[in-house]
DNA sequence: CATCTTTTTGGTAGTCACTGTCATTTACTA
DNA sequence: TAGTAAATGACAGTGACTACCAAAAAGATG
């Protein structure tokens, strides 16, 4: 029972085949992924449209599966790390491994975002997922720091730490893999911790006049609470 | 010559008209993003299918233009208040005004935030206009600042505005539109002057070992701002 | 091994977003 | 008023995706 029977191999065979297939035909010296017909995939997989259909419910997700075998590292790494690590440097390593994949398989790496390019159904989804990620980060993060998952520090840190890492894996991308990708992010860490950040220090005040957090009441005379809750 | 004709007129109002029966479609007291059919908005806005086709080449443009009314706020706002003000306060009333925007309207707002989280395709066009965005506002940032426009802490900066841009928009629209979202926004400015940054300062060139960037080499004043970590 | 059940598969028909083409109508112009 | 260029609408596709049903394959049971 605990063994895969002879089902889940076959079905195990298929879903690579498929993958191996659709990214053959769609990126490199393939026909383009807006060309390549659902048809077309189920043919070079030896199976019909209907039962690929069964396999990868839209023609993005083919990508998607492709891509997340990547990105899969973060979270693992993190929390692996998190362990024995202070949180930042673990944040970081996570980063660095994601990295690391990419720049191991550049083939790979450049032909899953020359389909992203070409796709936007497929940018969806990736958007999706990394949303999918920050929510995971976040409440990794707030287990670790003891805060509440809805703390805002929380909510920022895992934000700008995926902007990080997408933000390097733009910028290789886009220097076709000449730039390494870690080099950068490390670079945008230094930045972050020398305090790039321009936001001003005073005056916000006014512009964002009303802005009281919560369940803090409606009651007007209350402006210096405004002070209060934002020095904390 | 330079007012407009009858046709200018005719197609302007067919604009507003398909934008405002489709959005009532979609959202709200409507039936749905997915299960209204362009068929059905062209008869709700009198017009064959092909003229609709004609004015809205896809479906979700039609949200786009309804979204990017809004956020055509950011660039605007930020290119004329640079000319009197400091950059990073600009760069906050920028924010501000756009979801001062949003606050003005919450209901077509949380409607268009409904469309987004219906349809994949609509978020993958409202991701490429954010990178539009934050393409543009590197270029505005870099010329403000006399830098290049791949500089790496003029990239940062750009992609950590929008992004506190989207998430206190994202913690508006989860709260159902009772947080602040410009109160949030500012939380956000004021945690990262704070440095919040939760990234080691140390031991990164371990791990990004071969990262040489272009002018990596200056070796740049440690600056310990991290003191003040968040080890709470 | 034969039989029964369950899962997997393939085929068929349909919906809908979107494209391309072409004749017709409509607004502008000489 | 006639002529031109643009806007429109009808029609016929293509391709992603869904729903449905019958046949084949895998597993369990006698």
């Amino acid at each position: 029972m605990l063994s895969m029977g002879l089902r889940e191999k076959k079905a195990q065979r298929n879903r690579d085949r498929i993958i191996a297939e659709a990214m053959a035909l769609f990126g490199g010296s393939g026909i383009g992924y807006e060309s390549t017909t659902m048809e077309v995939i189920a043919e070079a997989a030896d199976i019909s449209p209907s039962t690929l259909y069964r396999y990868f419910p839209t023609k993005d997700s083919i990508v998607l599966a492709s891509l997340m075998r990547n990105t899969a590292k973060f979270s693992e790494v993190f929390a692996q790390r998190v362990k024995e690590l202070p949180v930042e440097r673990a944040l970081a390593e996570a980063i660095f491994a994601v990295l690391a994949v990419e720049d191991a398989e550049p083939k790979h790496a450049l032909m899953v975002r020359s389909i992203l390019s070409q796709s936007p159904v497929a940018r969806a989804r990736l958007w999706d997922y990394l949303g999918e990620l920050q929510f995971q980060l976040t409440r990794q993060l707030a287990e670790c720091l003891g805060k509440k998952p809805d703390d805002l520090s929380i909510n920022l840190t895992a934000r700008i730490a995926l902007e990080v890492l997408m933000a390097a894996a733009d910028i290789w991308r886009d220097s076709k893999g000449k730039v390494s990708s870690r080099g950068t992010a490390a670079q945008f860490m230094r930045l972050l911790r020398e305090g790039v950040v321009l936001f001003p220090d005073a005056g916000t005040e006014d512009v964002s006049k009303g802005a009281v957090l919560k369940k803090s009441t409606k009651k007007s005379p209350v402006r210096k609470i405004e002070s209060r809750l934002r020095s904390r």
